[in-house]
DNA sequence: CAGTATCCTGAACGATACTG
DNA sequence: CAGTATCGTTCAGGATACTG
């Protein structure tokens, strides 16, 4: 994403990585614990894609490659989520809601990812205040600073 | 977006929508209150594409045209959010919360976009539990269902 | 299994010109 | 001001073959 007159928006920036086809689907994989470049190939990308978004990733930080080595086999890379890695997930997230509410088939049937907190319940993302009360979605405004 | 092995995934579906280099920017003015042609134009999408995205958020629902006039004009369109479209703001806060953590420059140096509740409050992208209770990121893992 | 290398295609993009 | 039309370019994506 090139775009000159946005390189301002945070938007913008974060959809520079996080914007071409397959890198949220690869991190949606990642979450799911996956870390293996075949792992990741059973997604339907194809491997000269994979190869050169896993590239991106790393050098965007959010993967990081760590070898390993099964018996009696060369070593290789697996492909482990960094901290601003992780912190992709309310974007995954977000796109996931709002999928399921207002895309078919199926909206509110149910979903298809389960987010929950360590002691196992349900979780989903809110807009909070300083003090950790929810404020419902349409009652929030958004502004540009300055 | 095309993929047959990916269409019973809410992100992949979500993006086939939102996924479009100039959406989710054009949704971003809309959110500042942004309604018309012209205003839309300023942020540097070529006349071409501008129209072409604007009917294609059109026919997905998160815009709907409404008619107004001005003093001695023809009339005209305006672009208005949908309750659809309402809804993808937690998708931008997303982007904007991550663009804002992890991207140079001045990462950290307070944030360009506000986010405020009706009380005039700064707001926040969170985990909550079914109680509201906030949980952190890190502690949240995904499963896919079923 | 884990990639790299090639080649092709299509869609989005960007610029520019034109119309009511 | 609010668009439509045309055209050339670029790049991600897809298919396939090949290597260690």
């Amino acid at each position: 994403m090139s775009m000159p007159a946005n390189r301002w928006c945070p938007i913008a920036r974060s959809l520079g990585v996080l914007g071409q086809k397959w890198n949220l689907l690869l991190l949606r994989e990642a979450f799911l614990g996956r870390t293996r470049y075949g792992e990741f190939q059973r997604i339907g990308v194809p491997t000269g894609t994979l190869g050169a978004r896993l590239d991106a990733l790393v050098d965007a930080g959010l993967f990081e490659r760590r070898p390993y080595q099964e018996q009696g086999e060369r070593s290789r890379d697996e492909y482990i989520l960094t901290a601003a890695g992780r912190d992709v997930l309310p974007v995954l997230a977000a796109l996931i809601e709002w999928g399921e509410s207002h895309l078919s088939p199926a909206p509110g049937t149910g979903g298809t990812y389960a987010a929950t907190s360590p002691e196992g319940h349900a979780v989903r993302l809110a807009f909070v205040d300083d003090r950790g009360t929810v404020v419902d979605n349409d009652a929030v405004t958004v502004a540009r600073k300055r």
